[in-house]
RNA sequence: GCUGGCGUAGCUCAGUUGGCAGAGCAGCUGAUUUGUAAUCAGUCGGUCGUAGGUUCGAAUCCUAUCGCCAGCUCCA
């Protein structure tokens, strides 16, 4: 089908291209047409045009004067496009080798895209995949013209319907807007599609399917499960091959593997989404902790500890067993006749430790923290190593203050929070605003005060955030701060949540200065979020590389040969002694042997002692990254050391 | 929880069509006394995730179940 040429009152319109020049051409001459006059090869490898600012199809005819600039397959806009109609040419492969097959969605992803299918009876394999890369190459081969149709809401519905493809009728019943819907046609396969798209299918030459999972219908657990398959697409080989590459390095950082090398925790079935932490990774842990300690006594924190094992009566109260019960554990004990809830969370607990007074104005700003130890069920398909558990101490804490103190708390908590991230070496902070979600208590003016005040300081102090709405707590909205793991994926660790509710619920009030009783506003943050996620990511991070203060051991003595072993031992006394976790090794093997094992064990300094050494009183100095420092004194050695701190 | 895949020695992994459970590393023993990412030899080690079933015979086929992996839903 033809697109509707407009007539123009003059027959020749004036184009200008990506370098200023200008040229005329007949109206309705193609954008690919255009760039032709100017340089044949850049239209034949252009996939788009960018008229007057516009990305749209090759084929598109120019109507009037407009800038028209080739998009080109490597550029942003080029790639997704590639990336678009790769997902369609993979969609018309599947429908060919899976007769049947209905069509949900398709849409670009970061790095590529995926098609959701319904193949009924019929299971996509793993081993199928290949099988679908070589009919799409077939198709790819052919260089099928992909072309664009307008069409009436009523034909696309006829259309669709006729060939029993009842998730586009659905998509198409939703589209309000009353202008024609445009389908897509390489072959014998249509698609609705905004498009644009390449002019034809030879364009897509780098390309693989990767993985194939599922995936509910319009994201919805209580619909239908479709069958998705993900792909990813590239200008050319090369760049195709260098990300696969990037992304097998990248697994290299995964935290799960690391934590094996480095001897830092394991999980085993008999405690599913729960640590056991091994003495490296203790050591790590309790690092963090304590800096993390210092950190809140250094910002006017008090810290608390509350149980872990409280009667349900509370969590009634609070709200939680409405509204959170489906993520908890509880404890039935049968000879008491009680019925005990495994906390999920310490707000409650802070409360009841708030109510133990009577407060008046002047206490406020009360800022209460727990490093206390939380237990949610979390569904089983949802957990993956340190980075989703369902037992974690949060570096939690949670400030009673009056509504005017607000936006000063808020503002104070992301100063914190930007120190400390930077202080472990985090560049990218990904901010989120949550505001109210369906399931929620409290009054909506209160939400419209909370989510306007955190907005407020995210606004005042410049950063970038983005709106995900309704995905607040069920008692107020929140701020989170998330980081990304070895393959970009996203998960919260700081977060900070207005609460105008929980201390209505537990009849919590301090005196205000007219003598009234007043319920305080409790503001939920933690910087870390949790100590277990916040250690894979930092693992992920620094690749198990971790900075000299935070690792586990930082410094082995290695002995060339069983003469240097008194000498390597009086070392390690002196080191202990200069408060470094120090290991000595003075195993009967060579030294590459035990050079290579505390490499792999991501030992930031390792120690060389041998006879000139011994000799001279110093050491022979590696680092982790195999660079040799040369022999120095123990001394040089520290102050080698604190220069890099 | 849902969909698909996987589960074999401490670790990384082979194991063909159903026919005696394997390798490398680690461990242990011995030799070796070593100079910047794996010294040599010998040796130990497994109810093949678990429970049923089919079969003369199951790591292999079937069913259930637990766990793990990827994604979906959910979430710090």
């Amino acid at each position: 089908m033809q697109h509707k040429i407009e007539s123009t009152e003059s027959n020749t319109i004036i184009i200008t291209y990506s370098d200023h020049q200008t040229g005329t051409c007949k109206a309705g001459l193609t954008a690919q047409q255009a760039i032709a006059q100017y340089d044949a090869k850049l239209a034949k490898r252009m996939v788009a045009a960018r008229v007057a600012g516009q990305v749209v199809d090759v084929h598109t005819p120019l109507t009037e004067n407009a800038q028209v600039i080739p998009v080109m397959p490597n550029e942003a806009d080029g790639l997704e496009i590639l990336r678009h109609s790769c997902a369609h040419l993979m969609a018309q492969a599947i429908s060919q080798l899976f007769p049947g097959t209905r069509l949900a969605i398709g849409p670009v992803i970061d790095n590529g895209f995926y098609y959701d299918v319904d193949c009924g009876e019929q299971v996509i394999k793993e081993e199928d995949l290949p099988r679908i890369e070589k009919c799409m190459r077939k198709l790819v081969a052919k260089q099928i013209p992909i072309e664009r149709q307008l069409i009436s809401r009523r034909q696309a519905l006829d259309l669709f319907r006729g060939k029993d493809e009842h998730y586009k009728v659905e998509i198409i019943d939703q589209i309000e807007d009353d202008a024609p819907l445009v389908l897509y046609q390489q072959g014998e396969f249509i698609d609705l599609c905004r498009g644009p798209h390449v002019p034809h299918t030879g364009h897509l030459r780098a390309f693989k399917l990767q993985r194939l999972s599922g995936a509910y219908w319009r994201g919805d657990s209580d619909k239908v499960m479709l069958q998705r398959v993900y792909g990813t697409a590239w200008a050319d080989k090369g760049a195709l091959q260098d990300y696969l590459d990037k992304l097998e390095q990248a697994k290299v950082r995964d935290h799960r593997g690391l934590a094996k090398k480095m001897d830092l925790f394991h999980l085993q079935g008999e405690a599913p989404g729960m640590v056991f932490w091994h003495p490296n990774g203790w050591k790590l842990y309790q690092l963090i902790l304590q800096y993390m300690r210092r950190c809140i006594v250094d910002s006017g924190y008090e810290e608390v500890n509350t149980p872990q094992l409280v009667d349900v009566s509370l969590w009634k109260r609070s709200g939680h067993i409405d509204k959170f019960s489906e993520n908890m554990f509880f404890v039935d004990q049968t000879n008491e006749n009680r019925r005990y809830a495994i906390k999920p969370m310490n707000c409650p607990c802070h409360v009841q430790l708030f109510n133990q007074k009577l407060r008046s104005h002047r206490d406020l700003p009360l800022r209460l923290a727990e490093f206390g130890s939380c237990h949610r069920y979390e569904p089983s398909g949802t957990l993956h190593g340190l980075l989703r558990v369902r037992n974690f101490v949060q570096d939690d804490g949670h400030i009673f203050c009056t509504e005017e103190q607000i936006q000063q708390e808020v503002s104070d908590f992301l100063d914190l929070l930007q120190r400390i991230y930077k202080n472990f070496g985090f560049q990218k902070i990904i901010y989120r605003l949550s505001t109210r979600p369906e399931e929620r208590i409290g009054l909506e003016e209160s939400w419209d005060k909370a989510e306007l005040a955190l907005q407020t300081v995210l606004d005042n102090k410049g950063i970038a955030w983005e709106l995900c709405e309704g995905e607040g707590a069920f008692y107020g909205p929140k701020i989170e701060f998330s980081l990304q793991d070895c393959l970009d994926r996203i998960w919260q660790c700081g977060t900070i949540q207005v609460d105008f509710c929980m201390a209505k619920r537990f009849d919590a009030y301090y005196i205000a200065k007219d003598g009234s009783k007043c319920p305080p506003v409790i503001l939920h943050r933690a910087v870390l979020g949790t100590f277990e996620r916040f250690i894979g990511i930092l693992i992920e991070e620094t690749a198990g590389l971790l900075p000299f203060w935070l690792a586990p051991v930082q410094v082995a003595v290695l002995t060339v040969s069983e003469k240097h072993h008194s000498y390597a031992e009086k070392l390690q006394e002196d080191l202990k002694k200069l408060d470094i976790r120090v290991k000595l090794d003075l195993r009967d093997h060579k030294i590459g042997y035990k050079i290579r094992e505390h490499s792999v064990l991501r030992v930031p300094y390792l120690l060389i002692v041998g006879q000139k050494e011994v000799d001279t009183m110093q050491v022979s100095v590696r680092t982790q990254a195999g660079d040799h420092l040369g022999i120095m004194s123990i001394e040089g050695f520290l102050a080698h050391v604190k220069s890099c701190l």
